[in-house]
DNA sequence: TATGAATGAGTATTCATTCAT
DNA sequence: TATGAATGAATACTCATTCAT
């Protein structure tokens, strides 16, 4: 990819450089994702403490890149969280409303970090439009199983999207193991059926 | 406050002393419960991130004062934890298991800090024989309920532990008022009910 | 040594204590001696940088203690290099020239501290009087040597008391074996005797 | 201070460009250098116990650039240290063994900070190779000399070190002034010729 | 006189952020 | 636009020293 050729003479060294021209869109793009990758790894692994040069060591740019990027460490956290959400409202498009929370309680421990920021660690994060989004999505599901029979027409969109938040955060932050997980949504699919 | 009684014999001098501890030992555990309660509101407020100087300056002693007693921050953060659950093993004593429930989940955001550290939030802290007691008690709730055919027999503890714990972090994180409280816990006190 | 009775009634504990009047002065010379053997087996162990308190520890005395028979900490470095000096002084009293530098290089191992604190390490320290001792010690034995023809007469003491210092240094830091110390000193040995 | 041309072709443009090494670089190395020579001067005056900031202040840098250059304080001790030991092994270069004796032992003033760390004051610095290469050179020298008879058979390479390791401590610390400098030397000098 | 709790200045080190190249 | 060197405020922790008991 480089088009540089070396000449050397008395004391100097010359190099012929092809210029291309500013880097391409297509560039900035990909070392926006590598970041958001990175950075997800890096703090699911030592939690958001971790350092912004971690994260640019992972992604294999310099740390001027992040900063370009996400203008500030808090910019950087709450994109993983915005992605996080637009996933899980597209997953809940394929599931129901039982298999959605099974789903995503599975799913806590690997998003570790979205899920802590979601609970407000620390970090001034507020996503409203994604969070809303996200409501909209488990509301569907909620409508779907009531009309269906499946829950109780008593129970209400806050409590779901609170037993969700709980759950997940529970399973992240206890270690759950399968059977764990299954037994403690047992109780909650149960409670949402039963009046 | 002094009850010593004087005696002499021959040679010597006895003294009667009421033996209340060693001297200067009451300001000092004055000075260590001063530290707890301004660790535990400095760190309710800005999280565990908060420096101990700000505990320090908050319980009004040197920073060294705070070294003293809690020779790194995570044994400061351990001796929060700790209080909490022993608080919590004691008022499981004075509770039904739905009662129980919840009273821990309306205290979650005034103990705010021990939640989150119970939770695991990147600090190193390991308390298994404050655990194990606070998991009897709850046990005992468990059968208690059982036995009067409040919860359905095929429940068992794990769940019941990890479902206090997720609607505490939620209720917490979540900023839940009464109402979402109460519903959500509905759900729940539904779900242990029925089979 | 003690002459303590205790006595329980319902509430309290009373205790009946042989009062001994103030501690004698004996007391305080023998404190102030475990604190000076403290202090040099922890100053040779860790440096000077050892902290006070860990001095206390070893002497089984308070810090307070400490403090009190040296009002500083390179009062009690000073006071170490003071006694080490007093007993070159007496054992150059039993020892030819040669032998006194053999066996000062053998000690000064064991003598860490000292040696490093008549270098100089940083401490600001300053015992002319006791300087001046050794050094009369040492003329004597340089005389002695002369006249029995062991030393060229043009050797002075200054650099006698230069090579005594160096190879104390070298042989402490250098962590000579029985055969080095022997060869370098052989080498010293017969730079004095030869003109 | 640019050397650049530009030549287009058809579709792309070239440029000539005098190669100076990476960007920026000759000012981390300055900096570096900057700082190596300042932490020399703060360490030579005030002991090793000398603080960085200390060290970033003379050297007209921040504390984070000391950091980002060193690591640990002991990484820069040791930078120290090395240095000396590459000047030391150039020097022998240039000396017979008489003369880089007197050299290095009136140098060891200038070096202290090095000179003790060599002693191992404390500070864990293993630069085993360094020292090897000195002493190879060192080596050199006394093969030289007793080739050329000037110093007697029996000598060895260890005794040899450990002599000029002693001398530059006690010059160093002794603070010796030239004459008793000339004379400790003489003493060893004459003890290297005789048997 | 001994104790040991309290003080608080000092130290090494980290890390988000800026900016010259 | 990317790089990575520089910045400097912040932080956990240490330790000589003081002083109330």
């Amino acid at each position: 990819m480089s088009h540089d050729s070396t000449y050397t003479t008395e004391n100097n060294e010359w190099r012929l450089t092809l210029v291309e021209g500013p880097p391409l869109r297509a560039d900035a793009q990909r070392n926006r994702a590598r970041i958001l990758d990175a950075a997800e790894a890096v703090f699911a692994e030592f939690g958001t403490r971790a350092s912004t040069e971690e994260v640019a060591r992972r992604a294999g740019v310099a740390i001027g890149t992040v900063f370009r990027h996400f203008p500030s460490k808090d910019d950087l956290l709450a994109a993983i969280m915005k992605r996080l959400l637009a996933q899980l409202v597209e997953e809940a498009g394929r599931h129901d409303l039982f298999a959605f929370f099974t789903h995503t309680v599975a799913q806590a421990a690997a998003k570790k970090t979205a899920v802590d920021l979601l609970a407000g660690s620390g970090v001034d994060i507020r996503l409203p439009d994604a969070l809303a989004h996200l409501e909209e999505a488990v509301g569907r599901l909620l409508e779907q199983a009531q009309a269906a029979g499946a829950v109780a027409d008593s129970v209400r969109l806050p409590e779901v999207m609170a037993l969700l938040a709980s759950v997940c955060q529970g399973a992240l932050h206890g270690g759950w193991n399968e059977q764990l997980q299954a037994r403690t949504l047992a109780v909650i699919f149960s409670g949402l059926k039963c009046d």
